[in-house]
DNA sequence: ATCAAGGTTAGCCATGTGGCTATCTATCGG
DNA sequence: CCGATAGATAGCCACATGGCTAACCTTGAT
């Protein structure tokens, strides 16, 4: 697994959240998630290991293939500290609403 | 607004990160974003101005006070996109699990 | 035993990132 | 008007990133 840092740092490459969005689909050998990006192997290596140290992607050598798949556990620390941002967000609005309210029902008390 | 290179980079640095999530809790002039952390004003100015590009905060100056005040749409964007690769990974799940019921259905078959 | 396929490693280069100091501008309070 | 406050700009530096080529190592097929 990994930190925030690198989880989305791992997100924030064209190139690598095409591999996620790939291997959401199913495991695939390297050469396979290389194929529809244009650069050399070794600048694509770099990615996966980027991917791989950051916890989106563990991959197993078998023979001369290595096979890569996800790890959802990656996408759900990052969902979740979304989720949490997200949640405090609303709730301030909810607040600032309740507040609105009160203020309302103050000039409404005064009125009567 | 800004594409997901610059979202998901934004949240690549905790710095960044603690703005976002202290904005969440409501707008906040530049000076006490900068307080909690331990670095010159104007290394932190870039952080704040990466999270102005990429779309996750917003501001406006009023006097000699520039107030910051957080983009939700921004933090939509990336939810939007996880999300996505989430259900892909669901569905691919699904398949999976239609499919091995299926092979297990035909062994019983063979076996009636 | 060889050759091709599938990665892997090493090393180079340009650019980007994240920090700093020093200096500057613009406003507010008195 | 003067000093203090809030922020902005410029420029420097070290290191990370993202690309490349060239050479290498294993494994599989013939």
């Amino acid at each position: 697994m990994a930190n925030l840092d690198s989880i989305f740092h791992g997100l924030a490459d064209p190139t690598r959240r095409a591999v996620i969005a790939r291997l959401a689909q199913g495991p695939a050998p390297v050469s396979e998630l290389a194929a529809p990006h244009a650069m050399a192997l070794p600048s694509f290596l770099k990615h996966l290991k980027v991917l791989e140290a950051s916890g989106w992607v563990e991959s197993e050598k078998s023979g001369r293939v290595r096979t890569c798949r996800l790890r959802p556990e990656a996408a759900k620390t990052a969902e979740d500290w979304l989720g949490r941002q997200r949640r405090d967000w609303e709730a301030r609005l909810d607040r600032l609403d309740a507040f609105l309210t009160d203020i309302e029902d103050e000039r409404d008390t005064d009125d009567a």
